[in-house]
DNA sequence: TATTATTAGTGTGTTATTAACACTAAAAAA
DNA sequence: TTTTTTAGTGTTAATAACACACTAATAATA
């Protein structure tokens, strides 16, 4: 497949071609980690990449970001938005490519792991441990989790991240990964509580050797602003 | 001109074309207005546009922003950033179009009215007053218009619309106006003072028949944070 | 030169939000 | 029944946001 970028003796246009790049974080083990591929071949060889695909005539950029998603990650139905454009010149030195960032964020619980071991070179990385990365992409990442931090100030987006229940000690250790700092329990407990965004379930989690905690779930599983 | 938007038998991709429309808002006679320019022929015949202008093969995104706010308005060196990407399949009915859009901020005092009167069917358009316009280009100027409220609470980026020198009474006034209600003067003025992004100069504002008011400036005059 | 009209400039009390901080409660395991 | 572990809870202090009204300085005019 050749990708063509110029302009021909008619002046018909061949303007930058487009790509839209997908930044999916989730959290595993304690940390935040992005899905990265590694490249096979070409002057990018052995680097590490974000799933991205080619924007189709036919498709919207929100149509894209589902399609990668669903191929790279096996995921579809999440919470995804667009981040930025990208279009340094030689942000790809093969052809002239301008790339429009999605970010999304899922449960690892629910990621469909048959399709990703489908892939030899893709894998979960540590956002705190990157490895060397073509492109630019390492610059989308750093920009995506700039805005993941903001955002979970002032959204509910988290609920991308958390299965339909869970209890405030895991919602809180989501919110302390991300920001990568302790927060104080009872003050986090009181403004999430304040937001009116959870509502208890009548259930409790129960079987670990302490005291069992109240399960909670979202009560709107889709973007919701509090200020 | 030409714009080709398929993909040829030998896979070549000829993908969606993109194009730059600039959002540029300047405050006049006590108004928010955004410069449009008046489409002369074609389906979209004496509807009204954002200025744009189609990415060219050796320019970023920035780059086209810049020229178009050059060619169409006469202006250069202001502040402007990326909004965001619109991609819906339909929304130039000509061709496959994705458009992104940035938004500027000018001081009308110094736009380079020559450039602009060339242009007959060129003007700056209340907000407020929306005419029948083009594309989603209404839909652009909401979201714009939406970032510079939110934008404006937690930077100094209104400084694109003032001259070097203002009065708080001034810069209270572009707050009313694109916010679009009153604030209180003197929680404005402490907080605007404790933000710390204003400097005093020696100068004082004379001459109008009452008491002469002292003449601030921005400390910088790229944008600055505040929170 | 005294008066009028007009906008500049200033402070305080109230309420809401954020931040700091430590103990008791409930379960499972030993 | 004792131990271990995490769940759950309230108060005080500091800070930020909000509501609100009068005096000061100039130019114009009588």
């Amino acid at each position: 497949m050749k990708i063509l970028n110029t302009r021909n003796k008619d002046n018909v246009i061949f303007g930058p071609a487009v790509a839209v790049d997908t930044l999916i974080f989730t959290i595993r083990d304690g940390d935040l980690m992005v899905l990265l591929i590694k490249i096979g071949s070409g002057p990018y060889k052995d680097k590490w990449a974000l799933p991205g695909g080619i924007v189709q005539i036919d498709e919207t950029l929100n149509d894209t970001a589902k399609r990668v998603l669903k191929e790279k990650a096996g995921v579809r139905g999440i919470y995804m938005e667009q981040l930025y454009a990208f279009s340094e010149l030689k942000r790809d030195i093969r052809w002239r490519m301008i790339s429009v960032a999605y970010f999304a964020l899922v449960n690892s619980d629910k990621i469909n792991l048959e399709t990703m071991d489908y892939y030899s070179d893709i894998d979960w990385i540590k956002v705190s441990k990157l490895p060397k990365m073509a492109f630019d992409h390492k610059k989308i990442i750093e920009y995506g989790l700039k805005r993941l931090k903001a955002k979970i100030e002032y959204t509910n987006v988290v609920y991308g991240l958390l299965s339909d229940e869970f209890t405030l000690t895991e919602l809180q250790n989501i919110y302390e990964i991300i920001l990568n700092q302790k927060i104080d329990k009872r003050n986090f407990r009181k403004k999430m509580l304040s937001m009116n965004l959870l509502e208890e379930t009548k259930k409790i989690k129960q079987g670990l050797r302490h005291r069992p905690a109240k399960l909670y779930r979202f009560k709107d599983r889709k973007l919701i602003f509090t200020k």
